[in-house]
DNA sequence: GCCCCCTGTCAGGCAAGTCTGACAGGGGAG
DNA sequence: CTCCCCTGTCAGACTTGCCTGACAGGGGGC
């Protein structure tokens, strides 16, 4: 993804993903170390179905991965890893990506 | 505040603000062409007090200034400008706004 | 057996964002 | 006076996101 210009409808779901402070904090801690969840959960002190709800957007966004790792021992651990991108926020990227929003050709459809 | 690394908190507010489709367009828009607040809602197809809100929260995040301009023959007409800016979006950049977010300091404190 | 740690999902409550129609008012043109 | 265009703001409805406690289940160690 880094480096490619996304579409408008991806960079809104990118921008809507980054724009938390949890999941900023997330995927700063995930970045620094590829930890599992309920580590991550005690490091960053919030209840695990929040948690889990973040992830699954970061996730949903392409920002990170999970990965469910089953030790020799049987025991399963979900280890996250945060997924390197980059993009440059200038108003001509965003003239840009308004460009291909769904619905949005200058006369394309007036659906609602 | 081109090319200034933001604080966590402006990052988000600012995030927020672009994470949008109205708004992506709105300030496509307005970043080809100044415009008045009718002009645009006429161009955009939109209700005005949708577009007075959007236009609102992209005034509070900085990307647009609005300014009341009153013809010489009284009548007075809006005009909204694009604010020009550069942010680079990557993995770094986010760690780096993750540590100055308001109470996210390793220690610093655990009120909820 | 009991206790501990892990993963995952659920319903429910609360807060925030989004969108709409309607209103009040200023001013010009016919 | 009536019609039109403009700027603002409001309450209300609706949708979405956020967050919590509680649950079901797998597996290990004592």
């Amino acid at each position: 993804m880094s480096g490619t210009s996304p579409t408008g409808d991806e960079l809104v779901s990118l921008l809507a993903a980054l724009a938390s402070p949890h999941r900023l904090r997330i995927l700063a801690a995930v970045a620094r170390q590829r930890t599992y969840v309920s580590e991550l959960a005690r490091q960053l002190q919030m209840n695990r179905p929040l948690l889990y709800m973040h992830l699954q957007k970061l996730e949903a966004a392409g920002l990170v991965t999970g990965e469910l790792v089953t030790a020799p021992d049987g025991s399963s651990v979900k280890y996250v890893q945060a997924v390197p991108f980059t993009v440059a926020l200038d108003l001509d990227a965003i003239a840009l990506a308004a460009q291909n929003l769904t619905g949005s050709g200058p006369g394309a459809e007036q659906e609602k």
